[in-house]
DNA sequence: TTAAACGTTAAATATATTTTTAATAAACTT
DNA sequence: AAGTTTATTAAAAATATATTTAACGTTTAA
């Protein structure tokens, strides 16, 4: 191999590396381990991997691997794929960004808003019960009041993200923000 | 204090523990510790509190609290609050969810936007540094052409984020998706 | 049917994060 | 200006998380 394109290979190399640090470094937000978005980031730029391929890439152990590409199948951002004749497992990187925002903010989003209703509606049937105790003071069924109608309000916006995430799911949003606005 | 008064005064700090508890076990997607959620949580019924009550409230140390409160500064769901004549600093929580949905996931995604779309402007210029060498081989040449090609695919979704952002600061989105749908 | 290859689980180790106690700095009162 | 209150920083301790080595179970091939 000649100098030169032994100097190209390492161009590209650079180039990817560049990706991938940017990439990891901002994975934080989908709260998976600094190991695990290093993994993502690496993936992105193959077809697929083994596992025994990704110890070597990170040098790091293979059970370690393991766990990171399962927390990454969790979120979707990972997905095993079948290679026939190989008894290794393989697994591909999700390549499209939009199936990963959609995958991982919806799936987030919905767990807020169900566990939050939940408690809410829970919350507000002690309230009603509180205020309309006979023998309960002014000041009490005020204050239950008060606390009834901050929840009431704030289930606007829990509604509000059950909506966001329909319509991310329906693919609705893309109407009104398209994906292929130019710059 | 009767004795019902007493019992409805526990049903609303029941009502208000089952709210406290679900927002704090949804916080963990802001990226903050399970004190400082717990902190928000507790705050969210509080019209403002002190460093001292705080840590009263949650039974934990006051420099604990402080970087908690800091923390949640940061991502804006806390605020600082003037009180005249004390000199103690209070401080309340940011009670519309529509403003820390705004403020939390616009830093992350322009964050995102910005890290990302930087390394790949880079990488791009390196890549097309190897498509233009003469001296490359056409392998190499190929090689560099599918990642550039990658790349580029890849800005849609972050120019796409950034619309995304916009129109969530710009208030726009509430067109599309109102706030106030019925149920 | 045995041995090798592979992935996962379990236990131990290492590392990072959170929390506290102690010390310091800043702001206010008298 | 001295003393007190308050918040923050620094160091230490405690806790939680991530990683590795070792052991296990399963599958496949010889």
């Amino acid at each position: 191999m000649s100098e030169s394109t032994e100097r190209s290979r390492m161009k590209i190399e650079e180039a990817k590396d560049k990706v991938i640090g940017a990439i990891a470094e901002t994975m934080d937000l989908y709260g998976v381990t600094p190991s695990a978005a290093n993994l993502y980031a690496t993936m992105y730029f193959k077809d697929q991997m083994t596992l025994d391929e990704m110890r070597t890439e990170l040098d790091m152990s293979k059970p370690s691997m393991s766990t990171s590409v399962r927390k990454l199948q969790e979120i979707a951002m990972v997905k095993k794929t079948f290679t026939r004749g190989s008894r290794k497992h393989t697994y591909a990187a999700e390549k499209n960004f939009f199936r990963s925002f959609m995958v991982f903010y919806c799936q987030m989003w919905e767990r807020e808003v169900k566990m939050n209703m939940e408690a809410i509606e829970e919350a507000q049937e002690d309230l009603i019960d509180v205020i309309k105790e006979t023998t309960s003071t002014p000041e009490i069924v005020a204050d239950a009041k008060k606390y009834y109608d901050q929840l009431e309000g704030s289930k606007t916006y829990y509604r509000w993200l059950d909506d966001l995430v329909a319509s991310i799911r329906s693919g609705k949003i893309f109407e009104f923000l398209p994906k292929d606005q130019q710059e």
